[in-house]
RNA sequence: GGGUGUGUAGCUCAGUUGGUUAGAGCGCUUGCUCGACAUGCAAGAGGUCUCAGGUUCAAAUCCUGAUACACCCACCA
C-alpha cells in the first residue's frame, strides 16, 4: 500500500481530481449502464455569481447523483443556466445607470442594450459553470443547456404555438400589474407584498350622492364608474341600478351606477365600494361580471403607463404624478366639504420583485395562459392537470403522482392552485424569448418565423418562467423525439428551495403534463434558505455575503459540502457559519489520518474473505459497519442527508477511530481494518468526493475509480456475538472512569481487578483486559507523599490512559460512586414498580416488557460493580 | 384575515410509529504527545424538553388551549 502524504491539502488536489473524473467519461450517462436516473439541475440565473444557497443545492444534488451512480444507475445530472429575463435586464440596466446612463433603453436601443446584457450574461455564465466544477458537481457537461440557447428557444416557440392552437394562449385586454420603473408587466407571483402606512379617506362624490365610500387611492376615483353594494344591504337596496352623474373634475362628469355584488361586505367600512375598473383587479372583475350580465359599466383609464394622470382625468390632473393628483384631489374634497374622515392605516401593497416599485394596476392588452379552459381532446383544464399530478397522479394513475418532501408543501401547493388566475406571460423587457407572433394589419401569424418580410413580430418577450417550465424536457431535445427524452423523462428527482414552489415547480408540472402528457419528475425535495448565524438572509445589502469560493480555498470543497448538509431537514432553513465548515474540514483530516495509520501499520492490502478469522472486536466493528451501511442507505433513500452524514461521522470517529483502530494496535487484523476503511470511503464518497477519491487513488491499486465503485451492500454474514465486545468496551470504559481512586506508591505497578459478569465471552477476555489495564511504571519523587512526575500512565499496549495528576481526592470519588449507585437504584425501583403494576403487565407490548427486564438486569449488574469498587476504596 | 412551520444544553440542531436514567456537534472546565490525527485524545460541567390542562401503565413525542418567533397566501374598499 502506498503511503499518504503528511497532510491532506485540498487546494492542491481538487482540480486534478475533478479533471480526472471528467476525463473518465462517467459524468456522461452514455458511458454508464443500468436503469436511468436523471436529475435536472435548477438552472441558476445569469444575474451574478453563485452563493451559499447554490452551494447547498449543488451539494444535495451531487450527493444524490453520486449515490445513485454508485448504485449502478445510468445517472444524468444535467447542468444549465437561466437567462432570467426581467431579472437580468433589470440588473444590467442598474449597472448602466450607476455608470452614468440615464435611460439605457432609450440611449442604447434594443439591439445595443441586448448586446450589453448578452455580454454580462455570458460572463456570469462562465463564472457560474466554473463554480459548479469547484463544488465537485458530477454533471454531464456535454449536455449543458441554457434557457435562452437555440434548442431551448425552439422548444419555447413550439410549446407556445401548440398552446395557441389549443386556444389556451390568448391575447386579452385586462387589468394587469404594471411596474412603472421597469416599464413592464409582472405576474401576480412576481409581486412582493409589503406593509406601509397609508391614509384611508372616507368621502362622497358629491353633496347629493347618497352613498359614502372609502379609499386609500383618491386619485383613482376620477375613474370610478360604479359603486358596489351588497345586494342584501337594506340601506342601499333602493339605489341599485340607478345612475348618478357627478362632477369631480375629471374630463367628463362621472356616470356612477350603483351595482350589487355579493362580495361586498355590509359591515365593513361604509358597506359600499367605489368601483374603478381600470385600476383595480377586483373592480375589473366586477366590470367583467357586469358586462357578462348585460349590465355594463364604463371603464375609464386615468393613469398611464408612466404613472401619470391621463387626459381622461381632467385638465386639472392631466400629467400629474399619482401622488400629486392624490394630494390635489384630497384638497378638492376638503374644499367642497365632501371628506368625512381621514384615518391612518397600514396598507399592504404589491411591489415588483425586480424593480422594487409599487405595481400599478392598469388595463392593457397582453398575452395570457388560460388555466381554466378545457384542453381540447381532454376533459381537464391546465389547472386541473396541475392538481391531479400531485393528488391522484397524472391521468389519475397513482404511479404518476408527484411526491413532495416534506409533504406539507402539497397542501400549500393545492391552496395556491385554488387561487390561481390566468397567467400573464408577456413582458415588455427585451431580454427574453420574443413572442413568436407576427402581425400584418389585422392579421396574426403564430410561429418562429414570419410568413414574409412585411410582417412584424410582437415586440414583447415571454415571462422567464415560461421557458423554465419546459426545463425537464427542453434540455432533452424536445420537440425532437430523442432517445434522451425517452430515456430520462420523467426525471427521477428534483430539488429546489421552497420559494420556487409556485414560480417553477408548478409551471414545470403545467408544461410537462400538458406538452408531453407526463409528469416532469417523480419526487421533489424542498429545502430551506441558507441563513447566517443570526438567522438573517445572506444579502449584499446586509453585508454578510460569503463567497463559496473563498470558503473552498480556505477549507476545501468537502468541508463546505459537509457544512451545507449538516443540520438540514427538508423544508427548513439552514444556518451557516464557519465553525461548521471548520468541523467539516477537521473531519476530512481525520479520515485522512486514519488512512495514514493504515498505511503505516499494515504491510499489504489484504482483503477480507470467508476464511478470515475474526476476534470479538472484529465482529463487533463489522456488525456496526453493516448497521451503518443499512442506515446510511435508508437515510439517503429518504432524503435525510444530514442524518446520514451524522451516523457516518459517529461510526467513523466513535467506533472505528477511537476503538477499532486502537485495538488494531494490539490485535492486528489487517483484513478487517482495510475492509472497514474502504467501505467507509465508499459510504463517504457522495458527501465528500474529493478527499475520498484522493485517498482511494493514492492508497489502493484499484481498477475502478471510487466514483463508480459499487455501493456497499450487506454481504458478509456474521455470527451475532457483538454483546461480548460491548461488554468489554463497557468494562474498559468503567476502569478508565475509576482510575482516579488509587493512590500510587512510588515505582509500583497497579493491578486492577476486573469484575466480570457471568457472560461467557467476557470471561474469555478477562486476560486481555487484565493486560490492557496493567499500569506501567509510575515515577514519583518521594515515597511518602506521592508527587507524580509523569502525568499519565498507559495501559499496556493500549492507548488508554490512566490519569494520575490531580487524583488523590478519594472522598470526592466515593461520593461520585455513591451518587451513581443511588441514581441507579432509583432507576431500578421505578422500573420494578412499573413491572409490578398490573396495567403495565396487561397492556404493555411483550417486547417492551422484555426490554424493561433486560434494563433491570443491566442496572443491577452496574450496582454490583459500583459497590465492589466502593468497597475497594473503603479498604 | 387565512394558512404553515418552529420553540429541547450557552449556540446550531437530532430525537424514527408514545417505551432504557433525553442525545450530537460547537463552545466551556480539567488533564494529556501514547506507534495516524492538538484540524487530536480522555474526562467533566451544563436541560422543570416554551407554558397550562388532558389522554395513557408510560408523554419531549398524541390531543386541547395559551404564548413567542419565522415564513407563505389574500381583492377588505
Amino acid at each position: 500500500m502506498k503511503e499518504l502524504s503528511k497532510q491532506y491539502e485540498p487546494s492542491k488536489t481538487e482540480d486534478d481530481i475533478y479533471k480526472m473524473w471528467e476525463e473518465s467519461g462517467f459524468f456522461n450517462p452514455d458511458n454508464l449502464e443500468g436503469e436511468p436516473y436523471s436529475v435536472m439541475m435548477p438552472p441558476p440565473n445569469v444575474t451574478g455569481v453563485l452563493h451559499l444557497g447554490h452551494a447547498m443545492e449543488q451539494s444535495i444534488m451531487d450527493i444524490m447523483i453520486r449515490y445513485q451512480r454508485m448504485n449502478g444507475k445510468k445517472t444524468l445530472l444535467l447542468p444549465g443556466t437561466d437567462h432570467a429575463a426581467v431579472a437580468t435586464q433589470a440588473k444590467v440596466e442598474k449597472i448602466l445607470i450607476a455608470d452614468g446612463m440615464k435611460n439605457p433603453r432609450e440611449e442604447l436601443g434594443r439591439g445595443k442594450l441586448l448586446e450589453e446584457i448578452r455580454d454580462y450574461a455570458e460572463n456570469s455564465k462562465s463564472t457560474i459553470i466554473s463554480q459548479m466544477r469547484k463544488m465537485g458537481a458530477s454533471c454531464d457537461w456535454s449536455r449543458l443547456s441554457y434557457t435562452f440557447d437555440k434548442e431551448r428557444s425552439i422548444a419555447v416557440n413550439t410549446v407556445f404555438e401548440k398552446m395557441y392552437n389549443d386556444g389556451l394562449i390568448y391575447r386579452g385586454h385586462r387589468v394587469i400589474n404594471w411596474s412603472v420603473k421597469g416599464q413592464s408587466t409582472c405576474s401576480d407571483d412576481e409581486l412582493e407584498h409589503m406593509e406601509r402606512p397609508a391614509k384611508l379617506y372616507t368621502f362622497k362624490y358629491s353633496k347629493d350622492f347618497p352613498i359614502t365610500i372609502a379609499t386609500t387611492r383618491p386619485e383613482t376615483k376620477l375613474g370610478d364608474t360604479a359603486v358596489a353594494v351588497n345586494p342584501n344591504d337594506k340601506r342601499y337596496k333602493r339605489y341599485i341600478g340607478q345612475i348618478f352623474t357627478v362632477d369631480v373634475g375629471a374630463k367628463n362628469p362621472l356616470q356612477i351606477k350603483v351595482i350589487a355584488d355579493s362580495g361586498v361586505e355590509k359591515d365593513f367600512g361604509t358597506g359600499a365600494l367605489g368601483v374603478t375598473p381600470a385600476h383595480s383587479p377586483i373592480d375589473f372583475a366586477m366590470y367583467e361580471k357586469q358586462k357578462s350580465q348585460n349590465n355594463p359599466i364604463e371603464l375609464i383609464q386615468v393613469i398611464d403607463k408612466h404613472g401619470k394622470m391621463t387626459e381622461a382625468a381632467g385638465s386639472d390632473y392631466e400629467n400629474l404624478t399619482v401622488e400629486e393628483a392624490r394630494e390635489k384631489f384630497v384638497i378638492y374634497l376638503k374644499e367642497n366639504d365632501l371628506l368625512e374622515k381621514e384615518e391612518d392605516i397600514i396598507q399592504n401593497v404589491g411591489t415588483s420583485d425586480r424593480f422594487g416599485d409599487v405595481a400599478e394596476a392598469l388595463p392593457m392588452t397582453q398575452w395570457f395562459i388560460d388555466v381554466n379552459k378545457k384542453i381540447p381532446g381532454k376533459d381537464e383544464s391546465l389547472k386541473e392537470l396541475m392538481k391531479t399530478a400531485v393528488s391522484t397522479g397524472h391521468g389519475n394513475d397513482i404511479k404518476n403522482k408527484i411526491n413532495i418532501t416534506p409533504d406539507r408543501f402539497e397542501s400549500i401547493y393545492f391552496s395556491w392552485i385554488d387561487n390561481l388566475h390566468d397567467w400573464c406571460i408577456s413582458r415588455q423587457v427585451w431580454w427574453g424569448h420574443q413572442i413568436p407572433v407576427w402581425y400584418l394589419n389585422d392579421k396574426i401569424h403564430v410561429g418562429s418565423t414570419a410568413p414574409s418580410n412585411e410582417w412584424t413580430q410582437d415586440p414583447d418577450t415571454l415571462d422567464t418562467w415560461f421557458s423554465s417550465g419546459l426545463w425537464t424536457f427542453s434540455t432533452l431535445g424536445y420537440p425532437e423525439k430523442t432517445t434522451d427524452l425517452e430515456t430520462f423523462h420523467p426525471t427521477s428527482w428534483m430539488q429546489m428551495g421552497h420559494e420556487l414552489l409556485f414560480f417553477w415547480m408548478a409551471r414545470m408540472i403545467l408544461m410537462s403534463t400538458y406538452t408531453l402528457d407526463e409528469i416532469p419528475f417523480k419526487d421533489v425535495y424542498i429545502h430551506g434558505l441558507v441563513r447566517d448565524e443570526k438567522g438573517n438572509k445572506f444579502s449584499k445589502s446586509s453585508g454578510n455575503t460569503l463567497d463559496p469560493l473563498d470558503v473552498i480555498s480556505e477549507y476545501g470543497t468537502d468541508a463546505l459540502r459537509l457544512s451545507c448538509i449538516s443540520g438540514i431537514s427538508p423544508g427548513n432553513d439552514l444556518k451557516f457559519y464557519t465553525k461548521k465548515v471548520e468541523s467539516g474540514r477537521n473531519f476530512t483530516t481525520k479520515l485522512w489520518n486514519i488512512g495514514r495509520y493504515i498505511t503505516n501499520a499494515t504491510e499489504n492490502e489484504i482483503s477480507l474473505t470467508k476464511d478470515t478469522s475474526l476476534s470479538s472486536a472484529d465482529t463487533w466493528i463489522l456488525t456496526k459497519l453493516q448497521e451503518t451501511v443499512k442506515n446510511v442507505t435508508k437515510d439517503i433513500d429518504k432524503y435525510n442527508f444530514s442524518h446520514a452524514s451524522e451516523i457516518l461521522r459517529s461510526f467513523t470517529r466513535d467506533d472505528f477511530a477511537d476503538w477499532y483502530v486502537e485495538i488494531h494496535k494490539v490485535e492486528k487484523n489487517d483484513a478487517v481494518l482495510i475492509h472497514v476503511y474502504k467501505t467507509l470511503l465508499k459510504l463517504w464518497h457522495p458527501f465528500i468526493p474529493f478527499v475520498t477519491e484522493t485517498i482511494w487513488q493514492e492508497m489502493f491499486n484499484e481498477e475502478k475509480i471510487l466514483m463508480i465503485v459499487k455501493w456497499p451492500t450487506l454481504e458478509i454474514k456474521l455470527e451475532q456475538n457483538k454483546t461480548s465486545f460491548d461488554a468489554i468496551k463497557e468494562l474498559i470504559t468503567h476502569i478508565r472512569n475509576i482510575r482516579a481512586t488509587y493512590t500510587v506508591p512510588a515505582n509500583s505497578e497497579i493491578d486492577i481487578t476486573v469484575i466480570t459478569t457471568d457472560d461467557q465471552n467476557v470471561i474469555e477476555h478477562t486476560d486481555l483486559i487484565k493486560t490492557l489495564t496493567k499500569v506501567k511504571t509510575i515515577t514519583t519523587q518521594d515515597e511518602d507523599s506521592p508527587q507524580i512526575e509523569s502525568a499519565s500512565a498507559v495501559f499496556e499496549n493500549y492507548k488508554l490512559y490512566v490519569h494520575l495528576a490531580n487524583i488523590i481526592d478519594i472522598k470526592k470519588e466515593k461520593q461520585r460512586i455513591t451518587d451513581d449507585i443511588s441514581k441507579t437504584q432509583q432507576y431500578i425501583d421505578s422500573i420494578t414498580k412499573r413491572l409490578d403494576s398490573e396495567q403495565f403487565v396487561m397492556r404493555a407490548p411483550k417486547h417492551i416488557v422484555e426490554t424493561e427486564k433486560e434494563n433491570l438486569q443491566i442496572a443491577q449488574i452496574k450496582v454490583l460493580k459500583l459497590s465492589e469498587h466502593l468497597k475497594n476504596l473503603t479498604n
